[in-house]
DNA sequence: CTGTTAGCGCATTCAC
DNA sequence: GTGAATGCGCTAACAG
């Protein structure tokens, strides 16, 4: 195959010992004279040494399994792009795999990557489950999770439940009284409970009057837009999404509809996507930072990898953008204000 | 590290030698009787065989390196989505890098990946230079370029200059005369020319009114937004953008301008991204399936590894999606619909 | 069918 | 400082 030079060759062909040329590869310790040689002769053939070969006697592979639920989302994309910041100035690269939105994919993919020898893994996971926690048990290998959180493993998240919050105040606070929330499967427990039960609670404190039905849909724009007629029979006033490509959907839907935003129905989402911008209106929503949820994530197993300890966390900073897509209600128009 | 049995551990424990486990491991052509104990005691310890060790043998790593311009864009996310369609049932895995956007680093990334040993590369080009070109004579792994097209390399890509003409044809049967192009560097071949060239040779065909005028901007779509109003300048009844994300750019700039599109302004863009549905108007654009994009190139770098020849394609299918930012010109109603 | 032997390419002792 | 020798874990002839 790579009918490469091996470090034997370029021993000969400098007249030295393998070991030689090993030693000029990685510490040092040999003459100036040998190591010009030996420099010009790698410098001629291009030589590079085996990776596996290496591999195989350093017990570290440099490599870091790094397990998606998917590839084409937005978020997935800032993710890695956090993750390659760091592990690249490290020397770490990223072997990816995707467990196309299966759980036990996913398993699969862990245990995979156990084999392949990898340093670490990153899991930006779809909800850990007994599964996980068993496999993980039965090696040593560190591991950090992103996207969902549990107490028995390392993980770097958002802060799905103060979203959430943040959210129902703000909504409450604009005077709405009876909201949908559209959201997912609690499989999904970081979205479709944590976010979920953050915006409830913030919503309903000290709020006699109200008021939220649940519509269940899918992580898709086709899905929420095919929802929209469920979510438009509770007239309520405001739709709260669970996530930005919700509020898109829903947004499509009611534009066709002849619907408007705000001033009929007011809309909001979560996950601040550049996209939430080019809707019309422009989505109103809490936005996370997954660039840095990557960042966070790779250096707290670099950190296991180095053998220090790291803290996990789901507190990562969210900001509030608030555009278009939310208007404020009089003190007591509920309903009526719809037909 | 990975205090693992190795195949002589379980060769011992299952009292036969270390090359009937290997057997087992590989083809078979074992005793039923040693198979069964073989087995056994791989279950009890969880056997693993060292991935290194094996590559170093077989001198193949069933890893392909793909090299991408950027993480975060749905484009690629698609590509990837393709690739690993085709990768994952043949057993090989993906090694991705990163080039940031920045035609220097892709290369340094080849000679990188080369040197890990994979078996193929995949480049999502920025553009093919004269540097590509000599790295790639010196070594004589298999890579496919996409994205980007060049007679010396073997690759995969959407058509760009078809597209062009799609969407040339189709705003000149709208009766548009005076269009601005809103497109890219031209250091990027396929966008930056290939997209252009082709658009601007069907709009003028047989059309002696016809004017196009260029607004060179970036790919994102703040840049896009930045260009608006040097767009607005030439006074254009259309503006036609090299990728759907200049389009988001450019509506945006017209909804805040109070420009009504398209009554008072045509926008369309190329891609076919999700995305392009959720903007009021919804954009008209040429659209490319990136995801088969993917799997030819990933399904040609396979069969030139096993040794078969495969064929350039620059040719495939487009499909034009026609929404609701592009509408219809009186015959010679041009330029003094605007002001 | 099975055990023995011999490397894959490299890093790393150990004497010199 | 440097070279010779050893083995990482595995596969692939080679005889039996």
């Amino acid at each position: 195959m790579d009918s490469k030079y091996t470090i034997q060759d370029i021993a000969d062909m400098a007249k030295v010992s393998k070991s030689t040329v090993s030693r000029y590869l990685n510490q040092g310790y040999i003459s100036q004279e040998k190591m010009d040689k030996i420099k010009q002769v790698i410098k001629e053939t291009g030589f590079q040494s085996n990776f596996f070969a290496k591999r195989l006697k350093m017990k570290q592979s440099k490599l870091i399994g790094i397990i998606l639920p998917r590839m084409d989302s937005v978020t997935v994309g800032k993710l890695l792009e956090g993750v390659n910041r760091i592990l690249e100035p490290e020397g770490y690269q990223g072997l990816i795999l995707v467990s196309d939105l299966k759980k036990q994919k996913e398993i699969c993919n862990i245990s995979n990557l156990q084999q392949q020898g990898v340093d670490g893994i990153i899991i930006d996971s779809l909800g850990i489950t007994r599964g996980h926690l068993q496999l993980l048990k039965s090696f040593d290998i560190p591991v950090v999770f992103t996207g969902q959180q549990h107490t028995a493993v390392h993980y770097v998240k958002i802060d799905d439940e103060g979203a959430g919050r943040i959210m129902g105040a703000y909504v409450r606070q604009k005077g709405h009284h009876h909201v949908v929330f559209a959201g997912v499967t609690n499989m999904d427990r970081a979205v479709g409970i944590e976010r979920k039960q953050g915006f409830i609670d913030a919503f309903m404190e000290n709020h006699p009057k109200a008021k939220v039905d649940f519509v269940k849909t899918g992580f898709s724009f086709e899905s929420a837009y095919a929802s929209g007629s469920e979510i438009l029979a509770f007239k309520p006033t405001a739709v709260v999404c669970a996530t930005d490509n919700i509020g898109l959907g829903v947004l499509r839907y009611l534009h066709e509809q002849k619907i408007k935003v705000p001033q009929e129905i007011s809309v909001a989402g979560f996950g601040g996507y550049a996209v939430g911008v080019v809707s019309y209106p422009a989505l109103t929503t809490v936005a996370f930072d997954y660039e840095l949820v990557g960042m966070k994530t790779a250096q707290g197993l670099l950190d296991l990898i180095a053998g220090k300890k790291m803290e996990s966390q789901s507190n990562l900073p969210l900001s509030f953008i608030e555009r278009e897509s939310v208007c404020g209600r009089q003190r007591d128009g509920v309903d009526k204000d719809r037909i």
